[in-house]
DNA sequence: CGGACTATTGAGACTCCTCAACTAACGTGG
DNA sequence: CCACGTTAGTTGAGGAGTCTCAATAGTCCG
């Protein structure tokens, strides 16, 4: 695991992070200082507690955001009424899709989030005028599709013990507390709607996996992995 | 509908399609001439035949692809050998995702297929010089992540038949054959290991819509809509 | 025209979802 | 610091829907 990924630096490098523990980090991409100037100067650091509202589904989309510190969510409720987590973003990713001018869906803090906040129209304008650093966004949101069809797999199967481990090990990658155990920041309700389960199902699959001696939740907020070679098979077994 | 959709022009322009029927288009990208003769320069045209394999997963990622004309599917087999399909691709868009040098699913035509192939290197060397033509490419890669965010709301869904009339409306909005009706060139299969469902459950959601009164099938590779008011109903009830 | 592939239809098993009751944890205020 | 109320999570029983397995029908292509 990557110790600097929990730094607290301003504006962090955009890096790919590596999707899986076994991924390399060579092909990591990091900003010029004068890159990274441009940036602080177009943007304005923010520091939101908790449950924090970042920005509503439909609201005009003026901002994009990138997390420095924290956990956000990003989700969207659905005419049902049942809410749909797109995606968990930490460290250095970057958010607020629009369409048409406005946000396609609502962000949230889940954490103490510090994060930069970049005025679309300005970044748009300095994009065009800095091709290297508008290959570096480039770069990310193509990342973020190749994240967004490895979700298309999870979503694909059938069982919930199965896709709760391959968010477990999803996370494993992105917030380790050292020596195996995994930091769990959101609720039982949003794992349930980023999985496309229901809240008790996610429950069950828990248990499911405690009894099969894979992992153990230590507090409603951890899971230590148990037996990593085991989970890292059922997460293949798509 | 928009008419041009479906002209045969050389490299036509990179346009953001609406994704409903609804949606207008007013904020449509298109290339000025110079740009699109750089990306002609560049590039090469092919022409394939119907199950033609463009690429295969984990292969050397030499090239990006743009559809010119004719439907391509971008896919992968699980572990458990069971396909996965990401994408069915159509006339502008463009694939060829890769992670670390290698594609990382495959893509083979679906119909007959006129395509653009640009190497890599050579487009991502003039991206970093033209920063105005790198601007179409991450509104496409991010008009790209947005779709993938509709296909998340789309396997959220627990009936099958709510399923495919998403995936009707749809294509509805791409391939429609003038007064309702629209193609389907791809096989049930293939809709299934879009839909994520078994080819049996994919049988049987159509004969419900039909029963239900909302299209009627002609053929295998055609749909009629029948009562578009309360298809939209469906597909809106998620 | 024949053969292989694609699609439809049926019966039964399995799993998740719904509804409901109960338990645990958090945080707010006294 | 503790008590209490609210929110979050667990566990159970029953029902709905898809998946699996299997047999049949239809299509496309050589």
């Amino acid at each position: 695991m990557d110790p600097s990924s929990r730094a607290n630096q301003s504006l962090a490098p955009f890096r790919i992070r590596p999707l899986f523990r076994d991924a390399d980090d060579s092909n990591a991409i990091r900003l010029t200082d004068r890159q990274r100037e441009e940036l602080v100067n177009l943007g304005t650091r923010l520091q939101v507690r908790p449950r924090t509202m970042i920005y509503l589904a439909d609201a005009p989309a003026e901002f994009v955001f990138v997390v420095t510190e924290g956990v956000v969510k990003s989700y969207r409720e659905l005419a049902s009424g049942k809410p749909l987590v797109y995606a968990f973003l930490f460290s250095r990713d970057l958010f607020g899709l629009a369409e048409a001018g406005r946000y396609v869906n609502a962000a949230r803090a889940i954490t103490d989030v510090t994060l930069y906040r970049l005025p679309m129209t300005q970044l748009a304008a300095l994009l065009k005028q800095d091709a290297e650093l508008q290959y570096v966004f480039l770069t990310k949101v193509t990342h973020e599709l190749r994240e967004s069809q490895r979700r298309t797999i999870l979503l694909n199967r059938p069982d919930a013990a199965g896709r709760l481990a391959m968010f477990l090990a999803w996370m494993a990658d992105r917030t380790a507390l050292g020596d195996q155990v995994v930091a769990l920041p959101m609720t039982r309700s949003d794992i349930a709607a980023f999985l496309g389960l229901t809240l008790e199902s996610v429950s069950r699959a828990a248990r499911t996996l405690e009894r099969r001696g894979l992992v153990a939740f230590e507090g409603r907020h951890a899971v230590r992995i148990v037996d990593e070679p085991r989970l890292a098979a059922l997460v293949a077994a798509v």
